[in-house]
DNA sequence: GATATATTGTTGTTGTATCGAATAATATCA
DNA sequence: TGATATTATTCGATACAACAACAATATATC
């Protein structure tokens, strides 16, 4: 279909303006359903013949279904659109520890779940990625799955979509698509777990309709999602978005990447519980969530190790703050369940706002423990849904 | 032409292709100027009819000239195409003394330059630019002028478009555009002046062709153009690029924001004098450029001043590295002139990158003298010329 | 020197897409 | 019952890119 090109000049065909309202008719419904042709008709700005040719190709290619009638005080009887839910995505949400497989509808509606330990390397994990995904759809024949998205704690590169960096799956050099692709047929997106995070909360979170948000994953390490302009930004070579090895004290413990005193080695659980442990004189300490426990139950050297993590964690969010400008940063991770503990402190940190205007928003993602998963049908809808390369002229 | 939207969503119309391959085609004689339209259609991926088309418009336009012939081994001789170097752009480049009001052709050759005190305050200044305007373009009867681009130190609200916080200017909440439109009849930019020159580098430096760049000017504070997915990255308030104000000493000197040892302290001219008037016990000591040469000749506080902002200033890029993964990071300001004292100790610092992967590149800007004024010509080509995302391969 | 070949740029036709106006369908209100 | 309002479709006009054929113009080859 589509010219062969020398050069990876996108040029404007025919089909372009097809393409381009195509996708904005499918988000109007997406974000407005039910809807009449009618309104997405008026809020476009497009003609309603239009519409109605263009929700005609949706509804045949089965993204759309045309429902019940509506009632108006006046005329003729609108007949509702809204998206097709029997579209099945896989997302899958490669952590540390285990890995999620699970399988949704077009609005992030899970139905299924399943989980496993994180295979140790990479190849083990595409053969039990293979494995599962293959029985998963033998299990449900007749049914035509969207696409795979798959979140991972890594670095991607943006041109040949490899796996390049990630020293807390210990996962390298992994080049994850072709062969799960080849296994299942379906077209498959990767994406680092705090874009994820970031496409989920942009996608179907109530930061709905925001242009620019960062979002914070704090767990082991922390991990920064950009998204700006209304796109996630990856950086030169995917590696936008590291500021979790920003150095915020020159003196302070050694980080697993080589320097001293990175933002995460100071405000990460494992920062907390490293604390904890060190002023408790002991080895083998609790995990970041037994610490939660423990502050919960007065432990006062808990609190502490939480209270210490806290401010630096609302140091380094000042930073991304004041250099970025978003319109809020989100939180994600274990600490957001401390969050009236901890809130305090980091609102202390970003009260030293520098610049005129209110200072963006701090707020704890909604749903953390899912958000990556949600991410990943925001990476299978985006192909479809998303902003076309002529939108942003 | 333009339908009237009650929501700001663009929709394509039969125009748009025309539109986005107007641009491509502009952009591609832009960047490889003289060339043929057989070039153009191969490079592109366009037919060449249709590339005959949009250059016989661009031509009506008075964008595009047909040049001299080409010659080839074979054939019909190719016409040239060229920019028309006729059409006329305004630049205005406001800093923190002096203000330069500037002409300049398609390609930011200037021609003609006048220079003034900058006043002191936002209405002298509507009213100092509105005669000088005013009379330049008297001066030049005959000679239509394509806009207004202008380059300040300070933050305009991307919605508003209102000059909010320019403290390096004493100039605030100012609407500079309306009264300018007024007085000249021409469509006015402004840009934040470090933004300004990332435009500068990204349409007319060495750094062509790049999507991911950051640029830090250096003065009596620090400033920082974001451009990442071929875009100014402005943030929601327009605030996006305040790095200067990240603290990076807790217990530093008091910065003009109200913190203490933001990276400007450290790092920026402003920096080193006082760095080197602590040492001297002195009051009124030398301004940078003074400082500059007292390196040159030797004087060893001097040397120690410059290297002690040269080493914050390489922590900070370091940051900047880390965090947004450029493909190159731009320096300007009179630092750049002593790049061989400057530059190891700088390197020093980025080459604690805690990445894998190359560091980005830290290189000073080839012109930074011009570069303000370089980028107000882009803010004006950037209506017509759109986004250089499609600029070439 | 005549003919074949290669390349550029233009012209005419076709397919796709939006737009605008007219029309059919369907409800309420006087 | 007829006037009015609203939705959705149909049809002709227009704009644009793709494609193919062709004219123009150079060199290479026999």
């Amino acid at each position: 279909m589509r010219k062969i090109n020398l050069s990876n000049i996108q040029v404007a065909s025919s089909e372009t303006a097809r393409d381009i309202n195509r996708r904005i008719v499918l988000n109007l419904v997406r974000s407005r359903q039910p809807v009449s042709r009618a309104d997405i008709a008026r809020i476009s700005g497009l003609q309603r013949s239009t519409v109605s040719s263009i929700t005609e190709c949706l509804i045949a290619d089965g993204w759309l279904i045309a429902g019940l009638m509506g009632h108006l005080p006046r005329g003729r009887r609108p007949t509702f659109l809204r998206l097709n839910t029997e579209r099945v995505m896989i997302g899958i949400d490669i952590r540390p520890t285990k890995t999620i497989i699970a399988t949704s509808d077009i609005n992030a509606h899970f139905d299924y779940q399943e989980v496993f330990p994180t295979p140790p390397s990479a190849e083990e994990g595409i053969k039990e990625l293979t494995l599962r995904l293959q029985r998963l759809m033998q299990t449900r024949k007749g049914v035509t799955f969207e696409g795979i998205g798959i979140s991972l704690p890594g670095r991607i590169n943006p041109q040949t979509k490899v796996l390049c960096f990630s020293p807390n799956l210990h996962w390298q050099n992994a080049d994850l698509i072709p062969p799960l692709t080849q296994a299942t047929g379906l077209e498959v997106e990767l994406e680092n777990a705090a874009n994820a995070c970031a496409l989920a909360e942009v996608w179907f979170g109530p930061s709905d309709n925001i242009r620019d948000l960062v979002v914070v994953t704090v767990s082991e390490g922390i991990g920064i999602g950009v998204y700006m302009n209304g796109q996630l930004v990856r950086g030169a070579d995917g590696m936008a978005g590291e500021f979790g090895h920003v150095t915020m004290d020159p003196n302070g413990p050694i980080c697993g990447c080589g320097n001293r005193g990175c933002w995460e080695t100071l405000a990460s659980n494992r920062a907390a519980t490293r604390y904890y442990d060190s002023k408790n004189r002991q080895d083998a300490g609790p995990n970041f969530k037994e610490l939660l426990a423990l502050a919960d139950q007065g432990d006062v050297q808990a609190a502490k190790a939480l209270d210490t993590m806290a401010v630096y964690l609302g140091r380094g969010l000042r930073m991304l703050a004041v250099g970025l400008g978003p319109a809020a940063i989100v939180l994600v991770g274990e600490v957001t369940r401390a969050w009236s503990r901890v809130a305090p402190l980091i609102n202390k940190e970003i009260s030293a706002y520098p610049l005129p205007g209110p200072a963006p928003r701090i707020v704890p993602a909604v749903d953390g423990e899912m958000a990556r998963l949600r991410g990943t049908v925001a990476l299978v809808l985006q192909k479809h849904f998303g902003a076309s390369a002529f939108t942003d002229l």
